[in-house]
DNA sequence: CGTATACGAAACTCTAGAGTATCGGAAATG
DNA sequence: CATTTCCGATACTCTAGAGTTTCGTATACG
């Protein structure tokens, strides 16, 4: 949770050469990659090391083992997220369910869903990460779904008796599930598909004259 | 595929005591409960043979390595399973679906997803389990959803235009999402709730009279 | 300039677990 | 009853990788 703290605690000006805070930047962005493509197991420290041009010493001066570090990158993954405070606000709920979806967000999520599918298995005997990950990959999502939903129903969009929790669960779970199950890749067209012909028709929009 | 031909082929009977044909699926049974529990990297060949009460010879005499035992494994889970012949016809489709969720194929399918949870990581790997392991475990629940959508929209019970291959994916994915990724248990409230608020409002059922 | 720590690189230790071999005993054939 | 293969159990080998240490060098403070 905080590398730099080697000495107890407000200790000021160390001795020797300080710590080169963009290693811990840089490692940190080389876990999540590694884990995206390998899984946790299929990691080594050695492979995380090299891709960010560090030593292993490096990596654990920093962080005590595999699973702090790993626990860590997750988090971390939290803060480059999208902002509940400017979620788009286009007037009609495909609309800003459409704005929600294009290509930047599209390209993170996927990775975000590639490192879910990494830790999985790890994440049954360590509740920790399990909790982490929710909520750094999982929960900014389902809770962007949820505000465009209410903010919908509020309007007499939807029908008003929508079970808002579920629909705003179904686009991660529909993608999540073709990306790690189904292995097949998320397209634009997948997404739109999913807008227009499963989650406007379940909350009740009725569909824009074309 | 054939643990039983250490012979070449067509050798009758041969020398000796004669394989136990028993411990074959006493082990292929404690592979896929330790792959659910541990995941694949988590389950070690030790863990299975004590399971099975076999010793580990009597699992390498039959499986060369320990992928090779997976690999069976998860094909071996599709024999038990809903045969597309015998799938329920009650007149709705609502009626088809509640009959599909009932407890014994719930509790398959839960272990099912977490078998699918546990070489999720390894699936990026080895493309063959990949393909196993969706022809085990997904292909026949999506396949079912696709027969009934179909017949369904023959009666005209749904919208003509509906995205079957989307739709027929929704429960799978739903349920997958809910056990691995958010680790809630699938109750039959969460199912009925998927079919009567999500699913058949996207496939344009008219709701029931209650 | 002396000291203390950081850095990348690489050698090192130690352990878990895959896979093999050996045991005494059991079950088949001839 | 001799032979062969199976069985469960257990001891064994071997390797990958977590974590540690060392080395030569770099960068801070005083």
């Amino acid at each position: 949770m905080d590398p730099q703290a080697t000495q107890p605690a407000g200790a000021g000006a160390r001795l020797g050469r300080p710590r080169d805070a963009s290693r811990d930047a840089d490692i940190l962005e080389a876990t999540i990659e590694v884990l995206a493509e390998q899984g946790f197991d299929g990691m080594t420290i050695d492979m995380v090391a090299a891709r960010a041009g560090a030593g292993k010493a490096t990596v654990y001066r920093r962080w005590p083992s595999k699973a702090d570090l790993v626990i860590d990158a997750v988090a971390c993954m939290k803060k480059r997220d999208l902002d509940p405070a400017q979620l788009p606000d286009t007037g009609t709920l495909r609309g800003d369910l459409i704005a929600l979806v294009r290509a930047p967000s599209a390209a993170d999520s996927d990775r975000k869903m590639h490192v879910m599918g990494g830790i999985l298995s790890l994440m049954s005997r360590e509740p920790e990460l399990a909790r982490t990950a929710y909520a750094a990959i999982l929960q900014p999502r389902i809770a962007a779904n949820r505000i465009l939903l209410e903010r919908a129903r509020g309007r007499g969009e939807t029908r008003p008796d929508i079970d808002v929790d579920r629909l705003a669960a179904l686009m991660p779970a529909m993608s999540s599930f073709r990306t790690l199950a189904q292995r097949e890749p998320i397209t634009r067209e997948f997404l739109i598909s999913l807008i227009d012909d499963v989650l406007l028709p379940a909350a009740g929009v009725v569909r824009a004259v074309v």
